[in-house]
Parts: C-alpha cells; sequence; structure tokens
RNA sequence: CGGGGCGUAGCGCAGCCUGGUAGCGCACCUGCCUUGGGCGCAGGUGGUCGCCGGUUCAAAUCCGGCCGCCCCGACCA
C-alpha cells in the first residue's frame, strides 16, 4: 500500500486522556478512534494487525476444532436457562425488542453452543465436539480502561469442548493448552501461564496466560526457582517468619486508647505488625434445611501485616460480607478497632484463622473491649480457631513448593481456559446415549482469547518514547520503505522498484511515497509499529539502501547498506516464514 | 457505586480566582522556499467555551442541576 493515500491519521502530541503506553500509542499512530467509554473504532493499521492476529488465531483452531459463528443478539430465555440473566447483574447489556421482550447482547456464548449441542448431539460417538467463533462481545463494563485493555466491546475467540467424561475433556482441554502456546508464539509474545480462580464459572481447573505489563491488572506471583506461576487471586505461598524468637507468655489485657488500626498498634506497642493479629468479622449466609437464609457472624484473622484476599474468602464463604460496624459491636463487643479472637461477646461467632498464625507465640491482638488489646496471645492456646488459606500472598513470600522468593507482578490476561463441568449442558438440556445406551450429560470446556488484548500486549511489550515496534506476523505492515526525497526521481524509482519486488516476494510492505520532509517520515515510522524499515536516500546515488529493524534502534544499531536490487530479498529472507499477503 | 480530575478550534493547552475584546502552539488552506529526523518565511480558514437553568446591564468566568471522558478503588470468565 501506498502511504500517500493510506489514511493513518498519527498525532504528534499524546492525547490527554491516554494514559497507558499501548493507549496513547493505538492512538498516536492511528491504530483507533475511541467513540465512547470503552469503545473504539479500528482504523486501518488497528484492522490490519487485528485481521493478522485473528489469522493466526484460525490456523490455529482449525487444527483442534471447527469454527462457527452465533449471533451476538440473544433471548433472555437463553440466558435464564443457564440462570445467568439473574447472576450476571449489569454486566450484561440488555434491551427490549418492539413487543418488550426482553433481549441481551452476549457477552459469552456457553449457552448458545449448549442450545445449539442440545439440540443436535445424540450419541456419544458424535463426541468429542469443539466448537469455536471470532466473534464481538459485549460486557457492560463498570469501568472501561486502559486504551483496548478493558472495553465494552471486543473481539474474543471463544471455544467450547463437549466430552462425554473427564478424560475426554481433560484431552480437550489439553488441545486448547497447546493451541494456545502455538498462537502466543506465533504472535510473538513473551508470555506464562498461571493457575487461575476458576470464578463464578465453577469448573474445575483453569489456566490463563499472561503477558507481564505495568498497564495489566491482573497479579500474579511467579517463582523463578521452579516456574510455579499462580493468579494472586489463588497464590499460596509460605511467608517469612518472623525472625525475633517467640515464647510462651502469659495472656493479659492492656489498655491501648485510641490505637485502632494495625499500624497505631504497631506504633504504640513497639512491635512489629507480623506479631500482631489482624481480625475482621464478616457475615456468611448460611442455608438451613428449610432453605431459609441465616447470615452467621464469623470472625477471621490473619497476621498483622498480611492483607485478606477476597477470592479466597468468597471461596470458603459464598457471598460473604464485611460484618456492618453495628452488627462488630454487636457480635463482639467493641469496635472494629479492638476487636479480637478471644472473649468475643457473643460466643457462638465462629474463630478462623490463616495457617500462617499457626505455631506463633507471644501475639497480640483486641480485647473485644473498646480501648483494650491483649497480649502473650498463643493461638490454639488462648483461642481454638478453624485453619484456613485466606491471606494474599505478597512479593518475598517463599513458594510453596521450593521456598526461593515469590515475584509478584501486574499481567494482563490474554486467554484463560478451562474445565467448565455441567453446568451449562445440564442447565441447557445437553444429553447424548453413551455406549451402554444410558442417557448422560456431556461435560463441558470453555476457551477464550481477547484479540485486542493481544495487540495491546505485543505494545505494551515493543516501545519506547517514539513509538512500538510489531513482531512482523501481527503488524499490519511488515516493512516500510521510506522514500527521503520524492522529488527526486532516481530516489523515487529505486523506492518504487523495491517495493514491488517485496509485494512479489510476499512481504506485506508500506511505500512511504508522501511528498513529506524525511523527519516527518521517519518520526512516521519509529511511531506505527512496522518492524522492518529500507531507506532510500542519497545513498542511492552509488546504489544502495539502508535496511534498518525497529526495535534495535533502542540498541542504536546502524543501518544495513545493501545494494538496491538485494534489500528486497534479503529482508524477506529475514522476515519469519508465513502466509504470503499483500 | 465511592474518591479525585478534566470538558475552551482537529490535537495539546492558557484565559476562569478578580464578569465586559476568546487566545497560544501544533495541525489545516494559499504562496514562496526547503528535502537524512516533526524545516523556514508570509498570508489565511476554523470555536453554540459540554448541555440546561439561575444571578447580572453584561457569563468561558459566579451559582445550581445534568451529561460526557480519564485516573484510583469497588467490580470483573
Amino acid at each position: 500500500m501506498r502511504w500517500s493515500q493510506a489514511f493513518i491519521p498519527t498525532l504528534r502530541e499524546a492525547p490527554a486522556d491516554a494514559e497507558s503506553a499501548s493507549h496513547i500509542l493505538l492512538l498516536r499512530a492511528g491504530y483507533v478512534r475511541q467513540l465512547s467509554a470503552g469503545v473504539y473504532s479500528y482504523l486501518l493499521l488497528g484492522q490490519r494487525a487485528l485481521l493478522k492476529i485473528m489469522a493466526i488465531v484460525r490456523e490455529e483452531m482449525d487444527r483442534i476444532g471447527q469454527e462457527f459463528y452465533l449471533p451476538a443478539l440473544h433471548p433472555a430465555e437463553l440466558w435464564q436457562a443457564s440462570g445467568r440473566w439473574e447472576t450476571m447483574g449489569d454486566n450484561l447489556f440488555r434491551l427490549k425488542d418492539r413487543f418488550q421482550r426482553d433481549l441481551c447482547l452476549g457477552m459469552t456464548h456457553e449457552e448458545n453452543m449448549a442450545a445449539i449441542a442440545a439440540g443436535e448431539l445424540r450419541s456419544y460417538k458424535q463426541l468429542p465436539q469443539i466448537w469455536y467463533q471470532i466473534q464481538t462481545k459485549f460486557r457492560d463494563e463498570p469501568r472501561p480502561r486502559g486504551g483496548l485493555l478493558r472495553v465494552r466491546q471486543f473481539i474474543m475467540k471463544d471455544s467450547y469442548s463437549f466430552d462425554l467424561d473427564e478424560a475426554g475433556l481433560d484431552a480437550s482441554y489439553q488441545k486448547h493448552h497447546d493451541a494456545y502456546r502455538r498462537i502466543f508464539d506465533r504472535c510473538g509474545l513473551s508470555y506464562v501461564t498461571v493457575e487461575a480462580h476458576s470464578g463464578q464459572m465453577g469448573g474445575s481447573r483453569s489456566q490463563e496466560f499472561m503477558v507481564i505489563s505495568p498497564a495489566g491488572e491482573d497479579w500474579i506471583a511467579n517463582c523463578r526457582g521452579c516456574g510455579y506461576a499462580a493468579n494472586l487471586e489463588k497464590a499460596e505461598a509460605a511467608p517469612a517468619k518472623p525472625e525475633e524468637e517467640e515464647r510462651d507468655a502469659e495472656r493479659e489485657s492492656f489498655p491501648t486508647p485510641g490505637q485502632r488500626t494495625i499500624e497505631e498498634v504497631s506504633r504504640f506497642t513497639g512491635l512489629p505488625a507480623s506479631r500482631l493479629i489482624k481480625s475482621l468479622l464478616y457475615m456468611a449466609p448460611v442455608k438451613d434445611e428449610q432453605g431459609v437464609v441465616n447470615w452467621e457472624p464469623r470472625l477471621l484473622v490473619v497476621r498483622g501485616d498480611d492483607e485478606v484476599n477476597e477470592t479466597k474468602l468468597l471461596g470458603l464463604w459464598p457471598n460473604a460480607r464485611p460484618a456492618h460496624p453495628v452488627e462488630i459491636e454487636q457480635y463482639t463487643g467493641a469496635p472494629a478497632g479492638s476487636v479480637g479472637p478471644v472473649d468475643l461477646m457473643d460466643k457462638s461467632v465462629k474463630v478462623y484463622a490463616d495457617r500462617t498464625l499457626s505455631g506463633r507465640k507471644n501475639l497480640v491482638a483486641g480485647a473485644n473491649r473498646e480501648g483494650y488489646h491483649l497480649r502473650g496471645l498463643t493461638p490454639g492456646r488462648d483461642f481454638q480457631p478453624e485453619w484456613v488459606d485466606a491471606r494474599q500472598v505478597r512479593a518475598g513470600d517463599g513458594c510453596k513448593h521450593c521456598g526461593q522468593p515469590l515475584e509478584v507482578q501486574p499481567t494482563i490476561e490474554i486467554g484463560h481456559i478451562f474445565k467448565l463441568g455441567r453446568k451449562y449442558s445440564q442447565g441447557l438440556n445437553v444429553r447424548v446415549l453413551d455406549e451402554h445406551g444410558k442417557e448422560a450429560v456431556p461435560i463441558m470446556g470453555s476457551y477464550g482469547i481477547g484479540m485486542e488484548r493481544i495487540l495491546t500486549a505485543a505494545i505494551e511489550q515493543n516501545h519506547d518514547e517514539q513509538g512500538f515496534w510489531l513482531p512482523p506476523a501481527i503488524a499490519p505492515f511488515q516493512a516500510v520503505v521510506s522514500v527521503v526525497n520524492t522529488g527526486e526521481s532516481e530516489m523515487r524509482q529505486a523506492g518504487e522498484r523495491i517495493y514491488e519486488e517485496l509485494r512479489r516476494l510476499g512481504v506485506d510492505a508500506l511505500l512511504d511515497d508522501r511528498n513529506e520532509r524525511p523527519g516527518v517520515k521517519f518520526k512516521d515510522a519509529d511511531l506505527i509499529g512496522i518492524p522492518w524499515r529500507i531507506t532510500v536516500g542519497k545513498k542511492i546515488a552509488s546504489g544502495e539502501v539502508e535496511l534498518s529493524e525497529r526495535g534495535k534502534q533502542v540498541l542504536k544499531a546502524p543501518a544495513e547498506t545493501l545494494p538496491v536490487g538485494k534489500a528486497a530479498a534479503e529482508l524477506a529472507h529475514r522476515l519469519p516464514a508465513g502466509p504470503p499477503r499483500g
């Protein structure tokens, strides 16, 4: 394509609304324009990059499954069948048609796929099935952010597997795992896979594919020693033991007037936060035999310098919530700052403690009396908790497998695979006969990849002050031919010739034939994500042009000088093999 | 939804506190000039100051309401 005819609206300055590198650069490079919060238009370059990403995804997915294309517009009944019409809440875009029928825009397609399966699958002989699509998803995010990172409309590859049994699911899951690796490898991303929380989908196992980036919003813990990696929502670790010696001590109450937070009590007592016990009262809904819901008070205690991991907590106590101040006083006998696991006013309050407190001695906690704390506490002696894992892993904690210190890093989630179970196949009535003629409900898996996130992550991973460079496999053009001065026919003709040769060789090239000053062309070329550049300039006098790789500029690698006639072939030779385009 | 910020020309911003003429840089148009890192000179085009209402002789500016966007949090397959 000729730049003089292409619509590539580059911006010299960063738009004020953009914060993250990828957001700023997508706008500056003319890839996208924002229509409203979390809704973007993809222009020439953005669309080309996404098409290349989708082509890779499609190729790899076709090796393990079959491509469908399902509706984005769903009747309410479909989501009511799985119960998600109610449980999805405000994240589901809902609308009514002219007859006042309820509809919604699909955020995923478990129900839709299961409905197809329910209508068509009859025999175990038809299994396994892997069905996928590349389709627009809608989610009414509470807060879209980070450019294309979290949006309300985006393109997702989602696939669904149907198997007769667990063993079959394992195989389908593994196929996806392998396909995802090939996809992300081909896209040129550097990523990690982590154990993930299954969330409200209620599956047995799930893994996320993450790209480490400061723009990311998912935190993971990973170990350099053994490779253990997990989403922080799920990560476990052995925290470093406090160094000072701990001995048995007499339990006693002491006044701590006005000292409420861990920090205040720590300063007041001169003890490190690790010697304190943080006590949090929660209310957990529990159903009795009649199905009546009772809210039960539960006290959770963790080490003073630890934080409670909300996801783990909700895993232990579904739908639990923090107690209100009134409830705290009612059950413990003290306001929030003086609560502790010993001498609770309401003796029926159950106490749960994070395992890190096991074996500790001589600790300090609230006395359940305003303005007082207890010291000399030994868990197991002074109170008998149920031991749980509820703490948030921190950087520096010991890996639970090898003991090495863990790193905690922000990441962008680019893919997620997980074993779903039978929730949707059951709800949507998917049934086949097994080899004994018995009715069986197939077990499902669900697997997603965010197309825009691949692009976003690639930019986050490959950028500098001047712009970014995409891996050749997903760049909108693999090379730009910059003609320094189109007013000089020798340069112009050499540029044309190289451009034609590149096209013939299957290299996707952009010819910068604009009547602009060289500075403008170089700045633009550096900005828009094209990995290779051939510069046709004054060296043309001796029949030469220059070849440079964008990412290498940070290393100040000088451009190579090549004869005009060899430049195109040399570049084609260096690009990774891929489907020819042009 | 809680906290913070912003909304003035296509983009980036000043003006607002202390009411009266809407301004700067870039971009854009015309001409000349220039061609290895967003070149120079000259002349131009372009704005219901987010919207509605109030105060006032007079509102971008003061007051009230609303809308939109961004950031932090909550939330999140």
